[in-house]
DNA sequence: CAGTTGTCTAGTGAGTTGCTCAAGATTTAG
DNA sequence: CTAAATCTTGAGCAACTCACTAGACAACTG
């Protein structure tokens, strides 16, 4: 029940994004060395991103990458879904890419307890994620003390 | 973002033994033909789960698995954490096995904003499952039609 | 004691994760 | 035009995890 490092890196990538749109691009190794990610590695997060139309990028001696769309119509579950896979934790229950359980007994009956069990789990993970803008997330201040 | 196999078998065993809760116990075999696991596997989901003192077993001709504490006091949280270790989605917002992020620029910083995030999925992961009993699990009746 | 069951430890093949490397394409500076 | 800097692509790889298997052993029953 983990997220992956490549999510972790993608969405502190975008954070350093974040602070440049609008503005001048970002060089894979820029953004490496400020978020202490191994470069090559990050770099086929920022393709695979890019893939998904959140970011352009320029080659050459000027070159680098620059966020596309507006940090309040990205959400952190759209990124973790380009990088992870879907959210659901089986997926039986996923909507963005079911598949039907092989060897459970319960999956002629009408109902699975287990179905129906995660599926409350991926709506309140989903509930959160994909409504939790970048631009919220990069403007996070704790509100705790201590 | 996924469930292992493990914690899907160790819930379906489950609810098999809540069936015979306070009356006979279950062997290894029926358990596994009945919910279609490799009985090897289940062996060591079961001895996992009597380990953690949800299961008690005995040896010999008679021998078999048998529920020990009520299916109103186990919850799924407690079966999957036995099973797949931490519900948090990173370590760094873990209650049960918190660990400090060793590369994260904001580990030091007093807001990180993986934390943030990742600590309301986690809270509302463990909010499910914490108060998902095994007994509502094994009465589930789907509410929704088609 | 013999047979049937659970207990324990170790191993294993396939797949995934996290990361590296090398060759190529594109852009710009000079 | 050339060279340097950048992104692009694809392959490769060590370590790990997952799902499962095997086998020796302990305990219980009749």
């Amino acid at each position: 029940m983990k997220f992956s490092k490549k999510s972790e890196y993608g969405l502190r990538a975008l954070l350093e994004l974040c602070e440049t749109y609008g503005g001048r691009v970002l060089q894979r190794h820029e953004i490496a060395e400020r978020q202490n990610i191994p470069v090559e590695f990050l770099e086929q997060i920022l393709l695979a991103l890019k893939r998904a139309g959140l970011l352009a990028s320029r080659r050459g001696i000027r070159g680098g990458y620059s966020l596309i769309k507006s940090p309040e119509e990205i959400t952190l579950g759209q990124v973790i879904r380009i990088l992870d896979g879907p959210l659901a934790p089986i997926s039986c229950v996923s909507k963005t890419a079911y598949q039907k359980c092989a060897d459970c007994p319960y999956a002629a009956k009408p109902s699975c307890p287990l179905q129906q069990a995660m599926g409350e789990v991926r709506d309140a993970i989903a509930n959160i994620l994909d409504h939790y803008t970048l631009s919220r997330f990069a403007h996070t201040q704790l509100a705790e003390g201590s």
